[in-house]
DNA sequence: GATTTTAATGAACAGATGTTCAATATCTAA
DNA sequence: TTAGATATTGAACATCTGTTCATTAAAATC
């Protein structure tokens, strides 16, 4: 099964389209394969030839999504040369406004009945970004007896904490309350003890 | 539908036998209700009187654990009446010698098929929690445009990181590494900036 | 202990899941 | 352009889901 046949890109095509229209109208879990299949004019037995689970699919869509928020994380890079302690700076990563310009999305993620596997999706990619800085901008300034990839997985998921807090109010608060609140989290938990 | 129904009681506990018997031999996603239904001898229309989904059932083992969870928290409090500050000291929290109390269980919690609603019940424990200890003995530490809630959130989910870091190398570290990790971010991310 | 209230049952239903198969259509490579 | 490779199809199957309903059984209440 090789991925530049042509019947196969059709069928996924497919596959893609009808998700998005059923995605608009109601939740990821409502969605029943037959009915991502029927949508599609796919065969049932062909989708369960490129995929498990209708979170297969949903799946390769994310994969879309991360390649934006590697590039927003990036973007700062792109336009400094070297910017010293750039690292968890909310000004120069922009996490928050990924995550708002995709909000619909987001808002499937983070709903309860949905499966673990996109949270994790999330946290890895947000893992490797602050891992790769934090490997090569910090090492000197970590206490030696500090893992570095439970640090990544602390401050990694420590963000996403607050993309749930922002989630769970609707996306109400602007990017730049969120911007500001991890900047002064940051500020304070360095300032105090 | 009341809940001292002795015919309710029975039906309850069957059901949550049966779960539990099944969760010995496999995961949770791959139990369907008729299984659990066989099993505890019970009808499914029953089960549906009781329950949405094999993952209510699940919920109210939860409840159990997260009582655990309160009481591990609570342990230092009892011993040491005023403790300036143990918030987030890993000594006094042993949110970590629960999970690993539980790790069987936090298995399942942690996989990645399983839906988010056990994570945010982990989260909204653990939130609960810090953010009351936050609230109590730290006010007056914070800088007052942090809001309460978004730090509780970013702090209750980056233990969580390391609970996630920690269950993917199999909980094949030990408590008191954990604790060290967390005592040294904490302590490193107040020294360093 | 009799009466009322209500939980549990079994049966049936339409629809979904996950899998298999031979037949067919469509692609790729020579 | 054709021959070989392979993706797709439709049909069928056992099982699961979610729901309904009249009937039965077992509680609570008096």
């Amino acid at each position: 099964m090789r991925t530049t046949d042509l019947r196969i890109i059709k069928t996924k095509q497919a596959l893609h389209a009808a998700l998005l229209t059923l995605l608009s109208q109601k939740p990821l879990e409502q969605i029943s394969i037959a009915e991502i299949c029927r949508e599609a004019k796919v065969n049932r037995g062909t989708f369960y030839l490129h995929y498990e689970q209708k979170e297969g699919l949903f799946e390769e869509y994310f994969q879309e999504i991360m390649e934006d928020l590697y590039q927003s994380y990036e973007e700062p890079y792109r336009a400094v040369t070297t910017l010293d302690t750039h690292q968890l700076d909310p000004n120069t990563i922009r996490i928050f406004h990924h995550i708002e310009r995709f909000k619909m999305f987001y808002r499937i993620v983070f709903s309860k009945n949905v499966p673990l596997t996109y949270y994790y999706m999330l946290f890895d990619g947000i893992y490797a970004l602050l891992k790769r800085d934090i490997t090569t901008h910090h090492e000197h300034q970590m206490a030696e007896q500090i893992s570095i990839d439970y640090y990544s997985a602390y401050q990694a998921n420590a963000i996403i904490g607050l993309i749930i807090q922002w989630y769970r109010g609707d996306f109400s608060d602007s990017v730049s309350i969120l911007n500001q609140q991890l900047a002064a989290i940051l500020k304070n938990v360095r300032g105090d003890g």
